[in-house]
DNA sequence: ATTGCAACTTGAACGTGTTCACTTTTACTG
DNA sequence: CAGTAAAAGTGAACACGTTCAAGTTGCAAT
């Protein structure tokens, strides 16, 4: 059972369990940092980081937590000056890939629980909901701050499906392994325009029929999760 | 250290073992089957266990390629007979839903494993390297085997894509708590549908810029896999 | 038959994440 | 200030995956 701190002396046991946590997961990657070296470098007893933590995977989502508030902030700027889509969406998902720069060494020990749909990490599942939702928010402000003329049926599976995007590009990121992640940032640079490109399109009279089967589908699957 | 058996006695050990494993993973699930169980269940010691496979996760990978060549067989008539793309499509990816059903309840558990980059089991690894070669060449035997006549650089790419898209299905069907699977089943008919009326769409002027850019693009991603 | 050696087997021991019955501290009430 | 209940904190104990040094088996060569 993980209980958020209803006192000032808890505040601070649980912000020096997640620090430690944090350092630590830098320092040695995920695996090799346990859960009591956790607890000796935040000075408090084991027992105590199960007291705010149910488990060694909780200190990964409030990682998750934690670095979504800098890529908000990161974000800030462009969101209020750019309105053309296709720079905001690559500025955004640009930022999300710089901002995570720092834990690239333990990202990949990290992914697996996350995508283990058993796992209380798993994105689908209930304790990331709340995080997800706010992602998704984002994309969607993202899409609705931007001049691009996109039809309703797009503009409201779109944030899901960018969220999705994002995700891919985190995974692909995780196994780049190019000087300064130049790989990753082509990818998304490439990715970016193509997608925007091919929303131009999607009027179309050929494809206006594929663009409601995609439609869909993308709503019977975003349901279905 | 994981090593093929040598002698009769060996190879009988080691199917216990896997044997074994797959009962309990069925009975109990993969968490809650221990590698003591396995061992007392297959009537060896525990550290024989670890003489065959390297891991409990290793035990996994066996588990694929036991249902890679369950599900070679069952499209076997299917491949032999039918040369119309979407039906060929839709039948192989069918075969894997349905081939992989019974272990349904656990597929869960070991997806997470599949998807950490840092796991021997990570499909982009060198541990299993050789089953997703394996997998790949049946996609291209699919396409091959049909009477769709494609670009040469869309044949190319395409094993792949159909490679990371059946494993997009099972990671659905995974989360699919339908009657039946039915939803997956939709989905895939949907899916495989669209695919090859995209795949007709590729000629398109107005899409041979963007069919380009996608190639080259999933070339890039697919080299740094 | 004896030897030698590789294949195979064993289970105690280690470090891990997690649990829980218990103690100590804190903050509030009368 | 005394009392007390909630919050915070503790560390021994548990079950697990994994390792390893030592043991046993079977067979080919002498």
């Amino acid at each position: 059972m993980s209980l958020l701190p209803k006192t000032a002396r808890g505040e601070h046991s649980r912000a020096a369990i997640f620090e430690a946590a944090l350092a630590l997961f830098q320092e040695r990657g995920y695996e090799a940092t346990t859960m009591r070296a956790i607890a000796e470098r935040a000075g408090v007893s084991l027992g105590s980081s199960y007291h705010y933590f149910a488990s060694k995977e909780h200190l990964v989502l409030e990682f998750y937590r934690h670095t979504h508030q800098l890529h908000l902030v990161a974000i800030g700027p462009l969101l209020a000056r750019e309105r053309d889509l296709a720079a905001r969406l690559r500025g955004v998902i640009r930022a999300v890939v710089v901002t995570c720069e720092p834990f690239h060494a333990f990202a990949g020990a990290i992914f697996g629980t996350v995508a283990n749909p058993v796992s209380p990490l798993n994105p689908f599942g209930k304790d990331s909901k709340a995080l997800r939702d706010e992602v998704i928010e984002l994309y969607a402000e993202v899409v609705k701050g931007s001049d691009a003329r996109l039809p309703d049926d797009i503009v409201t599976e779109l944030p899901t499906l960018l969220w999705l995007y994002q995700m891919g590009i985190l995974y692909f990121w995780i196994f780049d392994k190019s000087p300064g992640r130049l790989r990753t940032l082509e990818v998304i640079d490439q990715t970016t325009e193509l997608m925007v490109r091919l929303l131009g399109l999607a009027n179309l009279p050929v494809l206006r029929g594929s663009r409601k089967k995609i439609l869909s589908l993308v709503r019977s699957v975003a349901q279905g999760a």
